[in-house]
DNA sequence: GCTACTCGGAAGGCGC
DNA sequence: GCGCCTTCCGAGTAGC
């Protein structure tokens, strides 16, 4: 916290009762509010980990081998990337000329 | 090799070469399901790892910095999880003592 | 330092000195030469660096857009690990039918 | 697109349209070499990357601890660069007082 | 100044 | 059960 916006992250100090208007609680309940929000979805993703991992767990007792799974799933996630990239590729080109 | 479910991964063996045709459809329709759950959690997943960075981007934008945010969250992720720990041990305690 | 290797890292202390062989002179140089080994690699690392630097540099000034040219080499990467990840599958398929 | 070199990334525009076919040929082959020297420099720093692993795995072969070496490194580094630094500024102020 | 990418570190899953 | 390896996360760097 040094070079940073001046009296930022958290508005140092109570000096702010001092100015006209109370604002330091509604600061405070500001950031309070983004970071509940985050640990919400945090923990959703934390549950998806755990069905995944579960869906491994039900295909292995089955007979499937998770680590060949992993591997499909892998390469199928590098083709639509590389498709990705693919359609990104183009939109630079037109980009480049002028086709926006 | 050795410890492995016989006949794994997708139905090695010959068996179902001599069945008529038995199953094999049905096998490759399961691990394909799997696989394609797999892929839909990992796709909310996904999303959820995005809407988190939109809202640290909002706060960013609103003059909080993001690093720090995400501090404050490990910490009160280590807090939340030193604490089931402690609560998991008074547990542990109790049953060794009778106090169940 | 606490749960690695006992009296590891660096020999802790001078102790080694009350044993037969002073061996710490030579201990100190085999790090030494390890680090200098490091640093020398780490300096042709970044040469090269520099080298990929100057020919973005150098097909810039004939016209040719950075950007796009990165994203061709990224997606040409791409090709070769998917190549590469198609024939580790079938390695590990191999291996999960005992075609070792 | 506005500050961008007009007539860019590939030969842009319609003159090449308009000539016989000139040069069509050429301009590929030279953003081809361009990319191939690209990709061999690339090629050569992933392996000098896997050389300083394989030193640091030798190291930690011995008993030397990988986390702490990279530590050294870094800190190493920081101290030249901050050399640097020094003499850069001695040489300016040399220029300054007309000591060249 | 911001964004995107690359690199190093940490954690979790897997195999022995 | 431990160790290895892969994967995920965070930090630093470079380009625009």
């Amino acid at each position: 916290m040094s070079e940073k916006e001046p009296g930022i992250g958290h508005n140092s100090g109570k000096d702010n009762a001092a100015k006209p208007f109370p604002k330091q609680g509604e600061q405070d309940a500001r950031l309070r509010s983004f970071i509940e929000r985050i640990e919400r979805l945090e923990g959703e993703k934390s549950e998806l980990a755990e069905d995944i991992k579960e869906v491994y767990g039900e295909a292995k007792a089955i007979g499937y081998d998770p680590k060949i799974m992993r591997k499909i799933v892998r390469m199928r996630k590098m083709d639509v990337e590389k498709r990705q990239e693919e359609e990104a590729l183009i939109v630079v080109y037109k980009g480049a000329v002028g086709l926006d």
